[in-house]
DNA sequence: TTAAATTATGAAAATGAATTTCAATTTCCT
DNA sequence: AGGAAATTGAAATTCATTTTCATAATTTAA
């Protein structure tokens, strides 16, 4: 698992000197901080874990950190029904969609084949070309249901 | 047309008795532009239109009166990626989910039985329970693609 | 109908997430 | 080390939306 941090952060780096992007403490400590922390972050959030060690970084450097990420491919963002911007780890995985709880607010990730077939076909019906999809459940989990 | 428009703000003004709600010139003529226009307007177009005739209505007003179609169950917000919130009228079809053009902003609605068999489907397989959902299609429209 | 009670309105201020500005600092390259 | 270029953080700004509050309009009760 640190191993798996250490690869990711050698990817941004090596993103950034592409970009020409340089790497400094901050975004070094916003990003080890980023991968260590659950999915599905939001940028104040994500601030407010760093600030508690490191009062000299300020919020800023944090929203810039994930859009950052976010174009390194190491990141994604997303917005759920409260409007906040979330992150999440990119992994290798699928596409995957999610289930958020109206009660406690769990954010549970699924992926689906079928799903995905389904949407490609429903889309090409259209002559749409998917460049990106969002399917959201919004209801209550298996916790949450009496 | 103009008969549904008449009955839908007849349920408008049940629905305001019985909450206690006033109806006034200004709902009344928000109501009638918005049932007019075309669907997954903004709040601020909403107001833009309505403002080139009746300047002494208030965005504030548009925005309220949004709102309170919405809790009457006449009208539904939505969220799209550009973060603003739209609305359109309630139908009496079936739930719908969205096709949007990332390049001519068109939003195309669709319905699909198999989808949402398949969405309740998944949704159980994790002893979730649906309230709401929500499917978007990210991508370029038959005119957009070359 | 008239008065009281209550809700609605609209301008302006406030909010809150996210972005931009800018002077000071840090990093990278030679 | 030296200097160009990028980064930082605090503060200011943006923008959609909401709240505030004094005034106005609507409804209810007498």
């Amino acid at each position: 698992m640190i191993k798996e941090i250490s690869e990711k952060k050698k990817r941004l780096k090596s993103f950034m000197k592409q970009k020409g992007f340089k790497s400094t403490r901050q975004r070094d400590l916003i990003t080890s901080e980023f991968f260590k922390c659950e999915d599905h972050i939001t940028a104040d959030d994500l601030y407010r874990i760093i600030n508690k060690k490191h009062k000299e970084i300020g919020s800023t450097t944090v929203y810039r950190t994930l859009k950052l990420l976010e174009e390194s491919g190491l990141a994604t963002a997303r917005v759920f029904a409260d409007q906040l911007t979330r992150y999440e780890p990119v992994s290798e995985d699928e596409h995957h969609d999610h289930l958020i709880c109206l009660d406690c607010g769990s954010i549970t990730e699924f992926e689906d084949p079928k799903l995905e077939r389904l949407q490609e076909k429903i889309a090409s019906d259209f002559g749409f070309s998917i460049v990106d999809h969002k399917m959201e459940f919004y209801g209550y989990c298996k916790d949450c249901n009496k």
